[in-house]
DNA sequence: TTTGCGCGGGTTTTT
DNA sequence: CCCGCGCAAA
């Protein structure tokens, strides 16, 4: 068993466990990925059917990558595997058997935004507060209860949980839960805790069908196990009940979603549920250096809540974690950048080898700045993702229209786009009529002509055929969904219009359903392993649970920097990794210890961060920080104050970046673009406007301050910026064509011709504000 | 029915 | 700062 050689052994016992209960907590960087993936080949090697072999990862990516592993040393068998994570292997499962529980196999899948659209209609027909009974709140509470396996009924009659939510001052709760399921159910939608609420209800109601799987999946794994909830963690105690072969993969001081009810009381608990259960503990590092396991060691120790083990390393030593200061978070980036820099040039690494690791997806944008001015590539894995542009969920929700006519919000966003005159007022019409009748919406609309006549009946009906031949075109079996997709898109009208669109915007709009499509046709042309249909179900099912890390990169170019939030980053590694913004309040985040009052989490989170780290590891701290367009004053964390001191210094030889911000060149006017989202830079959530500089050859405006309000007059401002050379900060240079002053409010409108990476183009329009 | 504007509120992590 | 909402005007 040539598999086994190289392992240590706990790894080789771990590898070797067959059956009956087996928990492995496997320290950071001690091989737990390799373990896995010896374990399942061995038992496949001894005669297990890779069809009985359940493994739940925790990003669908990681089981792409797994499952090519184990197919390196047992071969073709490995196709056979299931692997993914829990949302998507229940969601596949409740494909097969949601009917059951009253759902068609095309149930449509709402995620957050439609959740929360839904639950502020909810709360708008019942004429409640919205400012009391916030989208946000209801929406937490409904998650938390089904993360808790709590169904609206047992809700609303559970006392403590009224009392709970009337001390909240939320008592129409449980009814808002009740309509909610309702509505959702009605829709023939699950939205993401209903992936496993209902697998549970599933398996409970149907002992037949929990039998199916019983006996399907003899052996089941869970990865990361320290981050699944109680219903997640249901699910595998059901499936694992007859054969007991229940294989969990986890480090309790790695826990770092309680938010979304992950427990860790799974793993500290589990030994009560599993009496004769196997724990094997792999406690030695093969990742980083001595310094960076110690020190990562000195922080979670602080942590009461754990269980013991001792992480460890033969590694060398390796140098302190450097410690760097900055004055904004401006600078921040310049230093962080300029480091990557130097040490691509001083030892001969490449962008791969270095993360940016920060507590929230806005921190990305200084580092973004800075990298583009060094010219070095990166990618930031999460923020708003692709599929989360409104374009895009636009597109969607075609697809999952024309899927799914029950899919309410499906509905809501598709009715009037683009534009065809058919407004809320319409909209509540039908739905008033539908309620009477007792029939559905799409009935109503599909039928028009017999509920209303009218102006607007003419326009639904169009709008309702046009479903249908979709809908008959997506049913025929006869085009791909490659075929459909781009035929809807065209047929839909929403091509055009984001075609004809001219704007910055607007041309990015274009290459993202461009790029949607063709994600489709690489999707049909090349299925991922374990997908039967090519059909536009199928794809829609595989993208509305796609996990941030499961993002491809743009283009084929693979050597970039990665900046991601910390919980991005679980389960990779890199030789360089930057730790920033290490201020109080943002990390440990002042809203966690609010809401949970749970530092422990925030700092399994920086025992996160700090582990990813082979060779070298950095930390920062801005002073100042803009925040709401002010610049807010910071305190560095005390987190750095957990550090022991001794595995700690201040950086050397940090070159100090001028404040290019700040101190403008004489000659140079700043001003900024609100509207404009960048192509390349739409990507955090919360994209900064872009710069803009205009070489403004006067001296009426030179200097630091300039105010607008006494010595700038519109027309004055018009006839210095056009024809004058702009230089964009992100895009390139161009020159202005035209430009609109507005008014006294100091806002302009201009166009110009310029580059935006390597092509020309004509933005227009762009709005400008003058600082 | 759409659009533009002023106002108030939020502000974390992800399937 | 950014987003979403309500209101008024086109």
């Amino acid at each position: 068993m040539n598999y086994l050689e190289g392992l240590n052994q706990p790894q080789q016992e771990a590898v070797k466990h067959s059956d009956g209960p087996l928990m492995i907590i496997a320290g950071a960087g001690s091989g737990k990925t390799r373990v896995l993936t010896y374990r399942t080949a061995h038992l496949i090697a001894n005669g297990v059917d890779p069809f009985q072999i359940l493994l739940l990862t925790f990003t669908n990516k990681a089981a792409g990558e797994m499952r090519q592993r184990v197919e390196k040393i047992i071969g073709n068998d490995a196709k056979n595997l299931w692997m993914g994570t829990f949302h998507s292997v229940f969601a596949k499962i409740l494909r097969f058997d949601g009917r059951h529980l009253g759902y068609t196999s095309d149930f449509s899948i709402y995620d957050t935004d439609d959740s929360k659209s839904l639950i502020r209609s909810i709360v708008k027909e019942r004429g409640l507060d919205d400012k009391v009974y916030k989208a946000n709140t209801v929406f937490q509470r409904i998650s938390g209860a089904k993360n808790r396996l709590i169904g609206p009924d047992e809700y609303a009659n559970n006392p403590i949980i009224s009392a709970d939510d009337t001390a909240a001052k939320l008592p129409d709760m449980g009814k808002l839960y009740k309509i909610y399921a309702l509505r959702c159910f009605q829709a023939n939608a699950m939205d993401f805790d209903d992936l496993l609420f209902n697998t549970n209800t599933l398996f409970r109601d149907h002992p037949a069908v929990l039998d199916k799987y019983q006996r399907k999946f003899k052996y089941v794994m869970v990865d990361e196990f320290q981050d699944t909830n109680i219903s997640q963690y249901l699910i595998v105690k059901k499936l694992s009940e007859i054969s007991q072969n229940l294989c969990v993969v986890g480090d309790d001081a790695q826990s770092i979603y309680a938010f979304r009810g992950a427990s860790i009381d799974n793993i500290l608990n589990l030994e009560k549920d599993y009496p004769n259960m196997t724990t094997i503990k792999l406690e030695q590092n093969y990742r980083s250096t001595q310094n960076i396991v110690e020190a990562a060691n000195s922080i979670i120790a602080k942590n009461k809540n754990q269980l013991k083990k001792t992480v460890f390393t033969e590694n060398e030593e390796g140098s302190l974690i450097e410690l760097i200061k900055a004055g904004s978070d401006n600078e921040e980036g310049r230093l962080i950048s300029t480091h990557i820099f130097e040490s691509k040039m001083n030892l001969g690494l490449r962008n791969t080898d270095f993360a940016i690791l920060y507590r929230t997806n806005s921190q990305s944008r200084a580092f973004e700045e800075s990298l583009r001015k060094l010219n070095i590539k990166y990618r930031i894995i999460g923020g708003t993702s692709f599929y989360q542009r409104r374009e895009i969920k636009d597109l969607l929700a075609y697809f999952r229209y024309t899927i799914n006519q029950n899919d309410e919000e499906a509905f809501k966003r598709i009715i009037n786009l683009p534009k065809r005159g058919i407004g809320d007022t319409t909209i509540a019409k039908i739905s008033i009529t539908a309620n009477e009748q007792q029939i559905s919406v799409w009935e109503v609309i599909s039928n028009i002509k017999q509920y209303q006549t009218g102006r607007l009946s003419e326009t639904i009906e169009n709008f309702a055929d046009l479903i249908k031949s979709f809908k008959i075109m997506a049913e025929s079996g006869k085009k791909d969904a490659y075929e459909v997709a781009s035929h809807i898109a065209k047929s839909s009208g929403l091509l055009k219009e984001l075609h004809e669109d001219k704007t910055v915007e607007g041309l990015s709009r274009y290459e993202n359903v461009q790029g949607l499509l063709n994600s489709i046709k690489e999707f049909v042309d090349n299925p991922d392993e374990g997908v039967e249909d090519k059909n536009l179900n199928t794809f829609l099912q595989t993208v509305s649970l796609m996990t941030t890390a499961d993002q491809d990169d743009p283009d084929g170019d693979n050597d970039r920097v990665t900046m991601m939030t910390i919980h991005g980053a679980k389960g990779l590694e890199f030789n360089h990794v930057y730790v920033v913004g290490m201020e109080e309040d943002l990390f440990p985040s002042q809203m966690m210890l609010q809401s949970r009052a749970d530092l422990e989490e925030e700092r399994r989170l920086f025992y996160v961060a700090i582990t990813r780290a082979e060779k070298k590891l950095m930390m920062s701290y801005a002073e100042t920080r803009y925040q709401w367009g002010r610049l807010k004053p910071c305190e560095p964390s005390r987190f750095l104050d957990e550090i022991d001191p001794k595995y700690l210094q201040f950086a050397k030889n940090i070159r100090r970046a001028v404040e290019d911000t700040a101190k403008l060149p004489q000659g140079f006017v700043r001003m900024t673009n609100r509207e404009q989202k960048i192509p390349d830079f739409g990507t955090s959530n919360n994209p900064t406007p872009a710069n803009i500089l205009i070489q403004r050859p006067r001296p009426a405006v030179v200097g630091n301050t300039y105010k607008p309000s006494a010595d700038f007059a519109p027309s004055d401002t018009k006839n210095l910026i056009e024809n004058d050379r702009v230089e964009h900060l992100k895009f390139g240079f161009g020159k202005v064509k035209k430009i609109d002053i507005n008014g006294t409010d100091r806002k302009a409108t201009i166009q110009f011709e310029g580059t935006i990476g390597e092509k020309t183009l004509l933005l227009s329009f762009a709005k400008l504000r003058i600082l």
